[in-house]
DNA sequence: CCCGTTGCTGGGGATTGTCTGAGAATACTC
DNA sequence: GAGTATTCTCAGACAATCCCCAGCAACGGG
């Protein structure tokens, strides 16, 4: 996996306003991982490593969103949530969860606005999701209403999963969505495979940057086959979304 | 006819004028759920954990409706309520009953507009039934009194329990019911189906999600063997409600 | 113009997600 | 208390998707 570094100072839509997250994980390759990425879309990122510094660091820093993972050392994930809705944080949780076993207790995790992912995700998915609850938590009037990403004749719906181009309704893979909705956020910027590979795929994912190769084939197939193509190769640097020049 | 467009954030139907619930119970675990999902869709809730305490809040936190546990460590929720109305509350209450045979003591006992449920519950169920209290008890002019929620040919009668398709009526099954209800509420956006097990089914439904695969089936046999087919499935992420792509 | 490098794309096997019917268990109804 | 409706589990069938590979195309430096 490639350092988050590198991207340092050229992608991603930064936040009009800051919003403060509270990342809570004991593996703290998971947590920094997630706290680099938030950050860099330009939210106000603190980590905790276990529940009770989760409940402190929360009392001072009140975030509007929480990362939290339901395995932890000492108090389990649920049980922090409660806590500070007891104390009156109005805090939008995004559960993290193993694959195995504990799928039985994520039931009722999505009532409320909260929401919950599986390790391992994407980052992009991740940031997906912490938008959408800030957003559906009401914490926030200044993220756009309208869960719609456009760019030319473009529309991405998050909301419904839509996808339009040149008002033709298509039809993606999960993947495919993925890929594309990162492409679309970063418009007009190139993106190396290394970043797409490490937002899009899985964190743990250990293939090679072959498959992204093979994606953007697949969206070309579907998306790009109408007129002015959109998703141009930039060779040995990535790949940019991006308008004809028009003269 | 509930209106759609007041929705917000990615599910349910918020309140246009915030009414005061104020939920008893003494399982903090319930009350919880209860709240959290009752603020959600818009209410403002407080809550209590005895009969002394619910009596106290209820001086000055003045609700529009109460949800009830009838089984209190201290007084009963009966009493609760008897005490309530001598002081001149015109509150309507919904008592949860644990499921043993106490259910027809609590049913001659639930008078004017007053309901009840057993426990466990959905908690979809439940917000329906807080609405319909609202709307009985007079205390609310705000929430519209044609109870329909309709979508293309569809058409869903909270009060009589009937839907239609295309005009035809149509017998559902309760849990049937409550998922098309869901479904319609949500309409035009995905559920997963984590958040369908979560509202839908009982809050103590320890089962799969592969229940919702049947229950889907189930209701397509029933209601898409019509000319556009409705529910349509967003492999990986979940079901939508929607008319035919019209371009 | 040649050749190494990089990117594109079709093929295909493995995996995963979804649908549906059958049937057991439970809850209702008369 | 028998008969019916409903809920829920499970497993097989089917299809979409994921991912790897390999051959070919395009590019660009010498």
């Amino acid at each position: 996996m490639t350092t988050l570094k590198e991207r340092a100072g050229n992608s991603e839509v930064k936040e009009t306003t800051t919003h403060r997250i509270l990342v809570v994980d004991d593996e703290s390759s998971i947590s920094d991982l997630i706290a680099t990425s938030l950050r860099f879309v330009g939210f106000d990122v603190r980590t905790a490593a276990n529940g009770a510094q989760a409940l402190q660091i929360a009392e001072e820093f009140h975030p509007h969103a929480m990362v939290l993972d339901v395995m932890l050392p000492d108090l389990d994930g649920f049980e922090v949530c409660r806590q500070l809705r007891l104390d009156g944080h109005n805090v939008g949780v995004l559960f993290l969860t193993a694959k195995d076993g504990m799928e039985d207790k994520v039931a009722g995790l999505t009532i409320g606005g909260d929401d919950y992912m599986t390790k391992p995700f994407s980052l992009e998915e991740l940031v997906a999701r912490i938008r959408a609850l800030l957003r559906r938590t009401g914490a926030v009037e200044i993220l756009p209403d309208e869960e719609k990403i456009r760019f030319a004749d473009l529309e991405l719906d998050e909301a419904t999963h839509e996808v339009y181009r040149a008002g033709q309704l298509i039809e993606l893979s999960p993947t495919e969505f993925l890929l594309l909705r990162y492409l679309l956020i970063n418009a007009d910027r190139v993106v190396s495979k290394a970043q797409i590979l490490d937002h899009v795929w899985q964190y743990d994912f250990r293939g090679d940057a072959g498959i992204v190769e093979t994606y953007i084939s697949y969206l070309r197939k579907k998306i790009d086959t109408f007129d002015p193509p959109l998703i141009h190769t930039v060779r040995g640097v990535g790949y940019r979304l991006r308008m004809p020049p028009k003269r």
